[in-house]
DNA sequence: CGTTACTTTTAGCCATGGCAAAATTTTAAC
DNA sequence: GTTAAAATTTTGCCATGGCTAAAAGTAACG
């Protein structure tokens, strides 16, 4: 045979097909089920998008799909979602890394170079970056043959007060929020200190990298810290 | 008015909309008139198809287009052109200059990615190399604001004998190509002399950086070169 | 356990950008 | 000028990936 099964089947798909793996993957790996209506939120399409295209991705072997229930990846729609979501968090990297776009700019950005890049530029890309692990947002990288980190770190909303803890991960997207972050230096590998916490869920008083900051609690519960070194 | 109407035109165009402008420049650019068939042919479409999308560029204002006559891009349409060809051949610079690939890899890289540059990513990348003005094949770089220098130099197999010439363009697009005329030194800058034609359209003796080689007279033409400074 | 609210699917539609085959127009040859 | 060849357009088709509205299924509540 001249080409895999794998390889025939990963030429055939497109950019939805590839934006519609990923976000099946990146919802469940947020723990509750994915269903037809968060997939089709996620994507910012309408739920009969969704079923239309989750029916083709069960017909192409790449999802495990029966009516009215949970949508599963399988090992083959597994593999393209984490070769799709390396390109993308490559590409993250990279463009932050290299190209000093911040990294509020790099998601959109990325969003649609990660469906046109050949396996040549992703090879280039991470020699370049000497084989990195996490992109800007701390957000793992997967690796080529289909491995990823799991999850580290807990909210910062749950810290130890006074405790010395390392930001590891933002899982905000929404641009302006991450431009609003950096502004307080809230980068993944900052120290953060939670100094005092307020009633009611009322917002926290930390310490980044020394400067005293206040940080709404929902925001807190979106960035993921580890005790420090 | 929110927006300027270059720039309402510009957010509805596809890919296959920039490259059926790009392919019209660039066969413009070549002498002869843009027909339906060469258009065609460049695109690796029908001529079916080509006619459709011509009617298209000619209802949104980019083409001036009456049936059966030649196919002209108007103020509109070369200014999408153009953009498209800077971001095409900056992007092939950037892969060669900045990750390493292969003069012969670039083009189909940036085939792909020219559609998808934001304003943001182009104007990075224009940073990163310095405001170039020419590609890895010696093409000229559109600039911003829609200028591009005209095309310097001659064939090489109209070059005098003897005489020391700089290669200043490559017109070849086969990868096959270009990597065995890379095999030779014949990039853009080498010093290139002609040192004995053959009769009968046969091949040149050249020497390349000093190296003796035998070159095809059809290559030959597809090489510029001009006077050594 | 039946009714209601919610979710999901179905049905039918649309725009895009391809194609092949047939019809038409232009061009070239005589 | 007529005719044959070549180029171009028209016609009708297809796959893709959206959408809305209506139908159907599932789940939750009293
Ligand atoms: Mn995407
Ligand atoms: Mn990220
Ligand atoms: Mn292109
Ligand atoms: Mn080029």
């Amino acid at each position: 045979m001249a080409k895999s099964n794998a390889a025939l089947i990963k030429s055939r798909l497109s950019a939805a097909h590839e934006d519609y793996l990923k976000a099946i993957y990146i919802l469940g790996a947020q723990g509750a089920p994915v269903t037809n209506s968060a997939l089709a939120e996620f994507l910012g399409v309408s739920p009969a998008s969704a079923t239309n295209m989750v029916k083709k991705l069960d017909e192409l072997g790449l999802v495990e799909y029966e009516k009215y229930r949970e949508i599963l990846l399988n090992d083959s729609g597994r593999r393209v979602a984490l070769e799709v979501l390396r390109h993308h968090r490559l590409l993250e990297l990279y463009l932050h890394e290299q190209l000093n776009l911040t990294w509020d700019q790099v998601h959109d950005e990325a969003e649609r170079l990660e469906h046109v890049m050949s396996d040549v530029l992703e090879d280039a890309i991470t020699a370049a970056l000497g084989d990195p692990t996490h992109d800007p947002h701390g957000d793992p990288i997967p690796t080529k043959d289909g491995r990823i980190a799991p999850v580290e770190g807990m909210p910062l909303s749950q810290a130890e007060p006074r405790q010395a803890y390392r930001l590891v991960r933002v899982l905000v997207q929404d641009a302006k929020r991450l431009t609003y972050l950096g502004s307080m230096g809230l980068y993944p590998n900052a120290t953060v200190i939670l100094s005092k916490r307020s009633p009611f869920d009322g917002p926290l008083l930390i310490e980044v990298n020394d400067e005293p900051q206040a940080l709404d609690y929902r925001l807190a519960r979106q960035i993921l810290v580890a005790p420090a070194a």
